[in-house]
DNA sequence: AGTGTTCTTTGCGCTACGTCAAACAACAAA
DNA sequence: TTTGTTGTTTGACGTAGCGCAAAGAACACT
């Protein structure tokens, strides 16, 4: 592992609180792997062997249901934990977790992470804090899914991606390499919805929109798009 | 606190794998209170300060968004663990949780249970299956909500409520004590759409509808109607 | 029994969105 | 440049289910 990784490894939430002795012996105990673009960890139905977490690069959560509607729940970059929620509460896995790009993984066995925290309590205790933050993350979904309509959740989910893509200067352009179809999925709406939405908001010079692409400009009025209801 | 309620806490989950010595540590530093019908152990918004198991009762869990539209989460019955997520991930409750019933709860602080934790590391790992299966449940429920249809989010609904008040036979009429309105807040819909599909039902007869009550005749029907979709 | 309150039912209109089809634009390979 | 591939746009259409209103039914209280 390079030193930038190892650096950001040492950042990850999971290692908070914990002294570098604990650190160093929980990132031992732990494998590498690399999983190339379009790979899988694992797939949705299959029974969790293994807890990762993200050295470096992207993976996607996707939810395929019986009609073969995809629905994306989250891009994972580094720091981020994977399949804490299945295999904790020992379920088949409910989605499958695969590369968007050149992956690096650090990953621990089920056994070998109970026998982590049994030796480090705190560890046991961050990831609670992550599990819990995402669940708090999933209440928030449910209740946009349900309750607002689809134009707003589709504002949410760019500025959230925004975000987190570039903590640049606010009157900045953010680029964002989405396809509309991804869009859709993480909004839980179509891609025609999607398009129609992003074609709107480009004549109003909201955004710019781009093949596979999505160029925020205003982010200003798509925040008030997302937030106030009747801001118009 | 009588003998029963105590047997029951001690089969919580979130007491598995925890010598008898271990337990009786962890639920003498809890402290006990009753909460009378409607009050509420605390409101969406408020900051988290302590974790809950139910002794007996029940808690319902219920989300208010801004323009007055409720939507209920969950009820907590003996065993069920309240408020984990919000403490753990340290963010404000998404939700009220308040009683339907005279309930009562076991309950420690943040830092108290964080001891607790330290103290036994099992204490971290069942909490920790806790969350994770309820991240399993609103993955499921995400996924319903968006991608299956009103009747068939209904029929699920009155098959898991069914599922957890009688253990009964299963050919035995089974009797649910709840409102439209209720029906509506699980299942993401309307107090409308429920009672449109109540009544079809009832016309069916798969279950005989009443004020405030729902009983259901044909499990197996209703069970049909839950899964299979073209089962027509 | 009479009156009020709360819950339920049902009809009707409406709209946000899903679905499908077909044209269109961007990019790549030859 | 041509041709193919893949992603996007737009139109037309259908419909599930929400909102409202108004009438009923169940229960509570006096």
């Amino acid at each position: 592992m390079n030193q930038k990784a190892h650096d950001m490894l040492v950042a990850a939430p999971l290692f908070a609180n914990l002294d570098a002795q604990a650190r160093a012996d929980i990132i031992d105990s732990g494998k590498r792997l690399v999983l190339d673009v379009g790979l899988s960890l694992w797939r949705q139905g299959e029974a969790p062997e293994l807890l990762a977490i993200v050295i470096n690069g992207q993976i996607k959560e996707t939810m395929i249901d019986a009609q073969g509607g995809q629905k994306a729940l989250h891009y994972l970059r580094c720091g981020d934990l994977l399949g804490c929620a299945s295999l904790f509460g020992n379920y088949p896995h409910s989605f499958t977790a695969s590369a968007t790009e050149r992956t690096e993984l650090l990953y621990w066995t089920a056994s070998c992470f109970n026998t982590l925290m049994h030796d480090h309590p705190d560890l046991a205790v961050n990831a609670l804090g992550i599990v819990g933050r995402s669940t708090e993350g999933l209440l928030r979904r449910l209740h946009e899914a349900t309750s607002e309509n689809a134009d707003r959740r589709i504002a949410r989910i760019v500025l959230r991606l925004a975000a987190i893509g570039e903590v640049g200067v606010s009157d900045a352009p953010i680029e964002l390499a989405l396809s509309r179809q991804e869009l859709a999925e993480l909004s839980d709406t179509t891609l025609f919805t999607v398009s129609r939405t992003i074609s709107a908001w480009n004549r109003m010079e909201i955004v710019k929109a781009g093949r596979g692409r999505l160029t925020v400009i205003d982010l200003g009025r798509l925040a008030g798009l997302a937030g106030a209801p009747n801001a118009s």
